[in-house]
DNA sequence: TGAAAAAACTGATCTGGATCAGCGCCACCG
DNA sequence: CGGTGGCGCTGATCCAGATCAGTTTTTTCA
């Protein structure tokens, strides 16, 4: 039997944050969970977590620190495709279905649970909800794929700037590292850039911009919004798909 | 029992023949398929398929015609994430997991087979074959929004529409509708705008310019590969996720 | 079969963001 | 404690692609 102690310890992760906004986990789904968070392990930065071409069976769940997945091209940049931030999955495509396409890369030094594709198997048998929420999770991490690629495509560089900060900040706050005033974010202009399809110089001006216009501030590692409706009106940033209270599912 | 004419239809249509690219299909696959594939219906040109925010636990598969699947901005412009062909899934998500956050409009005529979920997941447990060639096509397709993202993150208008046309004719080979010298496209130079990011006019200078490099022509409804080779060069075209012989699961 | 609408195409001009070249400010560390 | 490399920041210049304003060709359909 599992402790108490134990059982709160899961349940205040960001794991269990995250998919408590999805559907309603029971003491026994937390149980489950716990056995699959058990095999930690550390990353430092600079040392890819996944690369092109790997076939591994194994994904990861972050339990703290960042990391981001991207495609390199022959020119030497590359297109940074999304962020990773702590209760994400990482490589469950790869589990799930078939090998990986892109690196993955820590930002910050990460600790991340390794989860083998038999084991997330046995507890998707044992627990369904575990399974609904972790396929209802994958299914908001597509879509976001997806409003990047409207964000590309249809965006100017300052909305889409807004709207990734907006968008970072909601999904921040399904595990607890944001609040409505705004979040910590170690993330380099560099990176912004690679994630923006912008240069760095670029970006520079851009967060220049959203500060004098005074929706967002980045500065020193901290984003700050300055008047968040504003934000979300200049960004169209639909808060649907990430911000609500409490679980879809009851 | 099925009569084998029915079984030949079955086997000849595009979305067998597409699955049949993952995995090697059995007859017994291909009886299921064809219940999954009963119910027909037709969709005609600017009718909406699938609207955002619908929460129909019903799916299509292509049978017939070509199809988007859009996002639309407040500007009054759209970004649109991918085009469905013959053989393609279509809602797949939103029977799987949630409610759909896109629009999908026929570009030409369509037939398409409606699929529940119940009926879906039925098959699934008949045919454990028939969920992993499915999967992987999702996979696939998913690998394709990526591939799409980092087209307009980081590479220029003319890569990424050479990029894209050998992409969209690996999809069609797949389906038996295209071959190495090229196919029949109904895509206007405005969908390919609202697809590529870019504005109808520089799509048309674009194209002229991929002619003019003896890469690729698409005039009249019809994209030739002037020089496959040096087109795949120029867009750096990763053709393993696509283009392959016989079925990667044997 | 002829008019109207849609699609392809073109030239001229404008602009958002890239590129180039640099400065100042830490944090690290030998 | 001086050097060095990473990061934030800035001004100047350039260019890919947008926008504007058409003309021509093709398709549609009354």
């Amino acid at each position: 039997m599992m402790p108490s102690a134990n059982l709160q310890a899961i349940q205040d992760s960001p794991f269990a944050r995250k998919l408590a906004a999805f559907v309603r986990l029971a003491p026994s789904d937390l149980t489950v969970m716990s056995d699959l968070y058990r095999r930690r392990r550390k990353f430092g930065v600079g040392v890819d977590m996944i690369h092109q071409g790997q076939t591994d069976q194994v994904a990861y769940v972050l339990a703290s620190g960042w990391a981001c997945s991207y495609k390199l091209l022959p020119s030497g940049t590359r297109q940074i495709v999304d962020f990773q931030i702590p209760g994400d999955f990482l490589g469950l495509r790869s589990v799930l279905f078939r090998t990986s396409d892109h690196n993955v890369e820590p930002i910050t030094p990460v600790q991340a649970s390794e989860i083998h594709q038999r084991d997330l198997l046995a507890a998707f048998e044992q627990t369904p909800r575990l399974a609904t929420a972790v396929l209802w999770a994958a299914s908001r991490d597509e879509a976001m794929v997806v409003e990047h690629l409207v964000d590309l495509g249809r965006r100017s560089a300052t909305e889409r700037m807004a709207h990734f900060l907006l968008e970072l900040g909601g999904r921040l706050r399904l595990v607890g590292l944001a609040d409505k005033t705004g979040y910590e974010c170690p993330l380099s202009q560099y990176l912004l850039a690679d994630a923006m399809g912008l240069s760095a110089v670029h970006v520079n001006r851009v967060l220049r911009e959203l500060r004098e216009k005074g929706l967002i501030t980045f500065q020193k590692g901290h984003v700050s919004f300055d008047d968040y409706a504003a934000a979300v009106e200049y960004a169209d940033y639909d808060r649907g798909y990430l911000d609500h209270d409490g679980p879809l599912l009851k």
